[in-house]
DNA sequence: AAATATACCTTGACAGCCGAAGTATATGGG
DNA sequence: CCCATATACTTCGGCTGTCAAGGTATATTT
């Protein structure tokens, strides 16, 4: 494993949930702009992505339609929902807390 | 636990040598060291401790010995290594970055 | 004598990440 | 026309770190 996913690990379900506030997308979609925003540095694997969806569609935190292309591969599309951003606003208030414990800990 | 584990995941290691940077120590005592800083918000589960100083002494980066107590249960106490002091500074460095990273990713 | 605190260890289950491989469509170059 | 590449999604199986549960042993407090 690369020590950059265990830092990640964790932060994967809050990172999609961010990014559907600002609208339905696809995965494909969201891992391009992952990768943008952070100037290539990261992105998620697909087997992680995708994975993420069914977890986060299973805990009714996103919801997911097919769209319809008549052109190109075929697209899943994912909603957030009302829980979702609930979820997401409490993983943001974790982070913070989170943050300062491991700079805390992490200082000799 | 009030901090999702799977948020300090990856950082185990380093708190632990963050520690060890201050002198030798024992596993029960680091704990307590860390539930201290913490205010008692966060702790390592004992198990996941111990499989760390395991980890961390196949790789180099500490290593031990058992202390002397005439009294009370014995101590096995950690050393950090020069290799562990690096590794300790190289970990510091990629939290400083997937800080920055994890906080652009989950702004919306 | 029993409960509590100190101190360490092992086992097995579990969750999330990811390499690898597969499916399918569209496009541009040779 | 074929092949490489980009888009887009899916499944399988292995690996790693966490942790609940249980165990061992000594010293102090009740």
């Amino acid at each position: 494993m690369s020590i950059a996913s265990d830092m990640i690990r964790g932060h994967t379900d809050t990172i999609i949930l961010a990014h559907l506030l600002s609208g339905d997308s696809y995965g494909y979609k969201i891992n391009r702009s992952i990768a943008e925003k952070t100037g290539g540095q990261y992105e998620l694997k697909e087997a992680t992505l995708y994975t993420a969806f069914r977890r986060l569609e299973q805990m009714g935190l996103i919801t997911s339609y097919w769209g319809d292309e008549n052109t190109g591969a075929r697209r899943r599309y994912y909603s957030i929902t009302q829980a979702g951003m609930q979820e997401y606003h409490r993983m943001l208030g974790e982070w913070e807390q989170s943050q300062r414990l491991i700079q805390t800990l992490i200082t000799p």
